[in-house]
DNA sequence: TATGAATGAGCTTTCATTCAT
DNA sequence: AATGAATGAAAGCTCATTCAT
């Protein structure tokens, strides 16, 4: 087995366990466990540290949304358009891959990723910028965008949780409504 | 010192520790640390366990937020109303009492509070009954209640952590902020 | 069992076990063995960490040798009376308690003791004291005392080594050789 | 790349990290990282373990040591003076192989070496054989002469101890301290 | 000659909890 | 109401070594 391969099984179980157990709960013998290793001596020997399995999951995950959403943009030319395919993009990558996004978010919420500036903006600062696009362009009303990018991204966030209690909710109705809500929200007045 | 006193030190300094540190590297070590007590054993004799003491925590908060939001809506008789005061009461209490609020959030986000339909009702389901009510009386459009809720306490939780990069941050602009976009969101389109 | 016996039980133990197989080898597995106790917890419960256990068997010795050197070295006046007696000091107390002297050398040896001003004065310093007074006294011919200090220091460790290998070795007439040696190398070559 | 070439690169490199970091903190891992290995593989496939990596740097040194006396004291007649070209070439190789003579001594003093008896003489009994052939010959006076030879090995061996608190030590000064300690502690008196 | 992958045993430290006053 | 002493389990990490190319 390459080295590349075993990486990968590992971060996939990681992201497995995170999800199910959550952040405080994981370890590498849960993760051993779950991936059926020998034992947990074969994490430390392909990562060097807990903080290293920890950062490759969060960055398996951020590479992730990141191509997607990049998909999901593409087309667009409005920011009203950007918003709107930002929100079911990341409604739909959290139906499709739950876990992942479950587990990006348990690191998040525990601190278990060491911030630089490419992955604060990668994350965080998405929203921010179309919002200020779509006030420059003439599309939105005044608002402060900090404050209304955090909205969005935590409306957004609140999916997973919501998927955890109750696991059949309808995924898209979710994003349409946020859809609705934000445009409503963001839209000049004058409209 | 009566044993009354004694577990509101305790649930103080733990609230304190939680909110400093995170839910995850808080230890009863930790908490007699900070309390300055002699040993964890005092933790241990005032609370049957862990479970009893996060317990306890989070209802200190839960009440506390509770008496709060019930002085802040007494006086509101709209749906819209209530709306606005739910939100700018949250926002205020968060903006006083930071500590609290952040290590209640924690609490949540790490599964540590076993929920009953009491704790559910009291904390999640708040916002869903009015938004119901502005419905059922006409104030508000149709949306999916449970959704609108999800993402107005979503927001409303964003506060504390946005706080924690920016301390100095405006908290009334912030609920200000809040209370137009859901204002936008609600109301019936034809006003 | 009091903390203090506790503490005296494990220190003694580990100095038992840091003589018979070397600093490098020493481990809380290895003592809690050797002090029959049920588990490596209960050095942690006693001692914060292996720092301050080393540190706690450094002292012990520390004391005991200052102890019995104070006592040895009362009744001198000359310069030439502490060294021997500081040099037949330190001899018979290795001869009566090797494990501890053992024990005390590997600590050093290994760099497991943080040194601070007073720690260094008591162990190193003593000695080249003692010289610069001969000297100033003119009882002593001029010579470096750094060196001549080292020298008598390095004789005098010399021995729980020499004992290794040959247990029964005569210390008395080991201390006899090493102060005949050190009173010829010291005195004025006019006497 | 010769499997003798990389022996000796692995055994160079094994001597800088126990001269810098002491034998307790040497492994393999940190051997290979300042040899610039891609793994510690390298290590256990040129060298059957670690005794026998600890013994190619003993044996490398001793063997320095030795070609070094031995030029020392081939012009030497007198037992004198063999002693005095012992000490000042002990204490020049030191000075001028700091880490090759204080990874030897951190061997030595680690029990890293499984003495076998050529070992033993060509390392401490050089020097009992210089001091019996002076009594022999009548140019020194009686002494236990394993005695002396003990202290005379520990005053030389103190040098890299020194040199470590005291980098820019005189060490030609130090020798010729040392050479008339013992010149003066051997004679006959009647000289 | 070299390497990639894997491994079992060991390490110190921290966890919440319990027994016995 | 409080405390001192003790505890089993688990954590992440490092050790030298080995199997199979």
């Amino acid at each position: 087995m390459t080295a590349q391969a075993r990486r990968a099984q590992i971060v996939a179980a990681t992201i497995d366990v995170i999800a199910e157990i959550g952040y405080g709960q994981t370890s590498f013998a849960r993760i051993a466990e779950h991936a059926k290793l020998s034992s947990t001596r074969l994490i430390s020997y392909h990562f060097a540290g807990k903080d290293e399995l920890i950062t490759a999951v969060a960055e398996d995950a951020i590479t992730s949304i990141g191509d997607h959403l990049a998909r999901q943009l593409a087309a667009e030319t409005t920011a009203s358009g950007m918003l709107r395919a930002y929100i079911e993009g990341m409604v739909q990558f959290t139906a499709t891959h739950r876990s992942r996004m479950k587990a990006l978010l348990e690191i998040f919420l525990n601190g278990g990723l060491h911030y630089d500036a490419t992955t604060d903006q990668s994350v965080v600062g998405h929203v921010e910028t179309i919002l200020r696009q779509g006030q420059a362009g003439g599309e939105f009303r005044e608002f402060d965008a900090r404050v209304m990018a955090t909205a969005v991204q935590r409306a957004v966030e609140g999916l997973p949780f919501l998927l955890e209690s109750t696991p059949d909710l309808d995924c898209a109705a979710y994003g349409r409504e946020l859809v609705t809500l934000f445009e409503l929200g963001t839209r000049r007045s004058s409209e």
